[in-house]
RNA sequence: GGGGUUGUAGCUCAGUCGGUUAGAGUGCCAGCCUGUCACGCUGGAAGUCGCGGGUUCGAGCCCCGUCAGCCCCGCCA
C-alpha cells in the first residue's frame, strides 16, 4: 500500500477531548485505527490516540469515493492523520467521552499499515509470554498506559516532594564495586583491567553516606538498582529506589518526611490516608501478625495458647506446654458465622497450605450452627472448651486454628495462613462490619515496623551476619551486646509496610570509625578485610562525618500497590520473567568471541581442557565443539587409562598434552 | 537448587477409555450490508498438538527426558 507523507500536518485536538461544543468546526486528528465498522456505503472507524478515542464517519452520499474505498482500507492499528467535521451523532453512545460527536471525514491520510496483530488489545486474558514478547504492542493497552502514567506521577510527585523539602538530588556510579554480604551482584568484566569486575549497585548505599561526609545534609537520588537473585511476582532483578539520606537526623526525622508523601501519594489514586503511621516494634510484629511485613488490612492477631495445654491429653500440646518456652501453641481466631460454617473441604485445603509452610498440620477447632467441631474433639472436655473460648476471647461462632512449635516456625504458618484465610472469609462474611475487621479491602494499611535485631545468626555461614546491612547503627542502649550478646542487640532500623508489602526500609547509620570496626568484627570481617572492602567508608567516618540516616522506598513495589495490580511487571515498561529474561529482546545472549577476548573473558589462541573422569573441565571456559575435540585427543593419546590435560588452539589443533598423575579414571 | 502448574489454529480454549480426516469462539481473507460502536449475514483459508525419545497395531491423550511461561520455598545485607 501507498504510504502518505505527514508533511506539514499537524494536529489541533487530542481525540479524547471532542464534545459536543466543537460540534461544527474543522478538526484534524493522528492516531492508531482502533476498529472499523464497515456497513457498506456507511463506515465508521474509531481513532485512538494517547488522550482517547473518537469515533470518525464517512458515507457514500457526503463523502468523496475515493476517500470512502481509502476508508475501507484502513485495517486495525493503522496509523492515521485525517481531517474532518465534529457533528453531533444520530445515535450516540453513552459509554464512551466522545460518544456525543463523531468526525465527518474529509481527509485521510495513511500513515504507516499495520500486520494483524499476534493478539488482540482488548482481551485482558491473553498469556503473558506473548505480551512480553511484544511489549511494545502490550504497552499500547490502556492499563499499562495508565500504570506508567501512574508511575511517571509518583515519580513526579517523589521529586517535587523533596526538592520542596531541599534535598539535592545526585547521581551515583552505575559500575562500582563489589562488596562483601548482600544479595549476588551483577558483575562488569573491565577491558583494561584483565581479570578484574566492577559490580552493578545491588544500591547507593555507600556512595548516599559519604554524601553525608560530604556535607550535602539531604541527598535524594531515583535511581536504579541490581540484584542477581531468583525473582518473584513483586521483585525484578533491576528494580528502582527512592533513595534518601540526611544528616544530623533521628529515625523520627526521616519517617517524618517520607509519611506526607506517602498521603499525597495515596491521594493520588483516591486513598485517604491518616500520618503519623503506627509504629509496631518487630518483636510485637511477630507476636502479633507472624510476620515482619503485617498486613494491617486484617486486624486479627494471633494469640498464645501455650498454659492452656498444660494438662491437656492431647499429647502434641502438652509437649509444647512442657517445653519450657522452645515451643508454643499458638491460635488464630476468625470471628463470624462465615468462619464457623467452612466445610470439611475448605479446612483440609488450609491443612494442605500449612504442610506447604512447614507444619505438621493444622489442629482447629470449629464454632457454628451445630456446635463445636474440632480436630482434636476427643481432647476437648467441655470445661476445657469453656477455657479455651474464654482464653481466646471467642463470644459467638468463628474458627480458631492453631500452631506448635518454635516462634518461627508458628509465625510462618499463622502468619501466612492470617492473611490468606482473613481475605477468602471477608468476601463470603454477610456481616458488613465483621467482613472489614477480617479484611478491609480498600483500606491503605501503612505502618512502620521498627527495633529489628541488629544481626541474626546464620547457620550457613556459622556466624552473625547484618539483618538490614552492616552500616545500620546498633541501638544506643543495646551497644554493649555487641560483644557479649550479640543475637539480642536492636538495630535503628525501620521498615515501611503497606499491606503485607515491605515498600521502604532504612537505618540510622553508624558514624564514627570505631563502631564500625566493631560491627565488622562482630560479623566476622576482619581488620584487613574491612581494609581492603571498606577502607574508604573507615576513611571517610574519620574525617568528620556527621550522625546521618536515611531510608530507600521501592518504587515498583509502591507503584504497584497504588495501581492495584498483583505483579511488578504491570508497572514496569520492559520487565524481564522469572528466570530474568528479556522475551522481546532475548537478552541475555551470547557474545562474539572477540568481545570476550577482549575482556579477557576467552584466551586468545589456547585452551586448556582438564581431561579425565566422566567429563572435563577448563579454566576458561570454551565451545562445546573445542571440548569435544579435545576429549577426542586425549582418547587417542591414551587409549586406556588416563587423566590429563590437553590444550588445543582455536582451530582445534593439538598444541600440548600431559599426563597427570593420581589416581585414573577410564574414558 | 527444590516444589507446583501450564503449553493444541494468530489469540482464548475444548478434545471423553489410547482408535476415522484434531474441533469451537474470536481474529484473518473474500462477498453482501446506511447508524454501527464486541456491527450483522454468507463463504474461505488457517495445525511441527512446545521439543526429543520411548511404549503400542495405533499417541494430542500413557512413560522418560528437555525447553519455555507463571506461582511458591530456598535466596533477596
Amino acid at each position: 500500500m501507498r504510504l502518505d507523507q505527514l508533511g506539514d500536518f499537524q494536529r489541533t485536538h487530542r481525540n479524547g477531548d471532542l464534545r459536543l461544543d466543537h460540534a461544527g468546526q474543522t478538526v484534524r486528528l493522528l492516531g492508531w485505527c482502533r476498529r472499523v465498522r464497515n456497513l457498506g456505503s456507511l463506515v465508521f472507524l474509531d481513532l485512538r490516540d494517547r488522550w482517547g478515542l473518537v469515533q470518525l464517519v464517512a458515507n457514500e452520499e457526503t463523502a468523496d469515493p475515493a476517500l470512502l474505498a481509502k476508508l475501507k482500507a484502513v485495517r486495525s492499528e493503522f496509523v492515521l492523520a485525517v481531517e474532518g467535521v465534529v457533528a453531533e451523532r444520530q445515535s450516540k453512545n453513552p459509554n464512551m467521552a466522545t460518544g456525543d460527536v463523531e468526525i465527518r471525514l474529509t481527509g485521510l491520510k495513511i500513515l504507516n499499515t499495520a500486520a494483524p496483530l499476534p493478539f488482540p488489545l482488548d482481551d485482558e486474558n491473553v498469556g503473558e509470554d506473548l505480551r512480553l514478547t511484544y511489549r511494545f504492542l502490550d504497552l499500547r493497552r490502556e492499563q499499562l498506559q495508565r500504570n506508567l502514567r501512574l508511575r511517571s506521577d509518583v515519580a513526579n510527585l517523589t521529586r517535587e516532594h523533596f526538592r520542596d523539602l531541599d534535598f539535592i538530588e545526585v547521581e551515583t556510579p552505575i559500575l562500582t564495586k563489589s562488596t562483601p554480604e548482600g544479595a549476588r551482584d551483577y558483575l562488569v568484566p573491565s577491558r583494561v583491567h584483565a581479570g578484574q569486575f566492577f559490580a552493578l549497585p545491588q544500591s547507593p548505599q555507600l556512595f548516599k553516606q559519604l554524601l553525608q561526609v560530604s556535607g550535602f545534609e539531604r541527598y535524594i537520588q531515583i535511581c536504579r538498582c541490581f540484584r542477581d537473585e531468583d525473582l518473584r511476582a513483586d521483585r525484578q532483578p533491576e528494580f528502582t529506589q527512592v533513595d534518601i539520606e540526611m544528616s544530623f537526623v533521628r529515625q523520627e526525622d526521616v519517617q517524618g518526611v517520607i509519611e506526607p508523601l506517602m498521603v499525597r501519594l495515596a491521594k493520588v489514586v483516591g486513598k485517604d490516608v491518616t500520618a503519623p503511621f503506627p509504629r509496631l516494634p518487630y518483636r510485637d510484629a511477630m507476636a502479633w501478625y507472624g510476620s515482619d511485613k503485617p498486613d494491617l488490612r486484617c486486624g486479627l492477631k494471633i494469640q498464645d495458647a501455650t498454659a492452656l495445654f498444660a494438662e491437656s491429653g492431647f499429647n502434641l500440646f502438652r509437649a509444647a506446654a512442657e517445653s519450657q518456652g522452645q515451643r508454643r501453641v499458638r491460635a488464630l481466631f476468625f470471628p463470624g458465622e462465615a468462619a464457623g460454617s467452612l466445610s470439611r473441604k475448605v479446612l483440609d485445603g488450609y491443612q494442605e497450605q500449612a504442610r506447604q509452610l512447614g507444619a505438621g498440620g493444622l489442629p482447629y477447632a470449629k464454632w457454628g450452627k451445630d456446635g463445636l467441631a474440632s480436630s482434636f474433639k476427643k481432647f476437648l472436655e467441655p470445661a476445657d472448651e469453656a477455657a479455651l473460648r474464654a482464653s481466646l476471647g471467642i463470644t459467638g461462632e468463628g474458627l480458631a486454628i492453631f500452631a506448635v512449635g518454635t516462634d518461627a516456625q508458628t509465625s510462618r504458618v499463622l502468619g501466612d495462613l492470617r492473611v490468606k484465610v482473613a481475605a477468602e472469609l471477608a468476601t463470603i462474611e454477610s456481616d458488613p462490619a465483621l467482613s472489614r475487621l477480617l479484611m478491609d479491602k480498600n483500606a491503605y494499611a501503612f505502618l512502620w515496623v521498627v527495633d529489628f535485631p541488629l544481626l541474626d545468626w546464620s547457620e550457613e555461614h556459622q556466624r552473625f551476619i547484618a539483618c538490614h546491612h552492616p552500616f545500620t547503627s546498633p541501638h544506643p542502649d543495646d551497644l554493649e551486646l555487641l560483644e557479649t550478646n550479640p543475637g539480642a542487640c536492636r538495630a535503628v532500623a525501620y521498615d515501611l509496610v503497606l499491606n503485607g508489602f515491605e515498600v521502604g526500609g532504612g537505618s540510622i547509620r553508624i558514624h564514627d570509625a570505631e563502631t564500625q570496626s566493631r560491627m565488622f568484627r562482630t560479623i566476622g570481617i576482619g581488620e584487613a578485610e574491612a581494609r581492603e572492602k571498606f577502607g574508604f567508608l573507615l576513611d571517610a567516618l574519620s574525617y568528620g562525618a556527621p550522625p546521618h540516616g536515611g531510608l530507600a522506598l521501592g518504587l515498583d513495589r509502591l507503584v504497584m500497590l497504588l495501581a492495584g495490580v498483583d505483579n511488578i511487571r504491570e508497572v514496569i515498561a520492559f520487565p524481564k520473567t522469572a528466570q530474568a529474561r528479556c522475551l522481546m529482546t532475548d537478552a541475555p545472549n551470547s557474545v562474539d568471541e572477540r568481545q570476550l577476548r577482549e575482556l579477557h573473558l576467552s584466551q586468545e589462541a589456547k585452551q586448556t581442557y582438564r581431561v579425565g573422569a566422566v567429563f572435563f573441565e577448563s579454566a576458561e571456559g570454551g565451545s562445546p565443539e573445542l571440548r569435544g575435540q579435545a576429549l577426542q585427543q586425549i582418547s587417542q593419546l591414551t587409549p586406556r587409562q588416563a587423566q590429563g590435560l590437553v590444550t588445543l588452539d582455536a582451530q582445534g589443533q593439538l598444541l600440548d598434552a600431559q599426563t597427570l598423575s593420581g589416581p585414573t579414571f577410564d574414558f
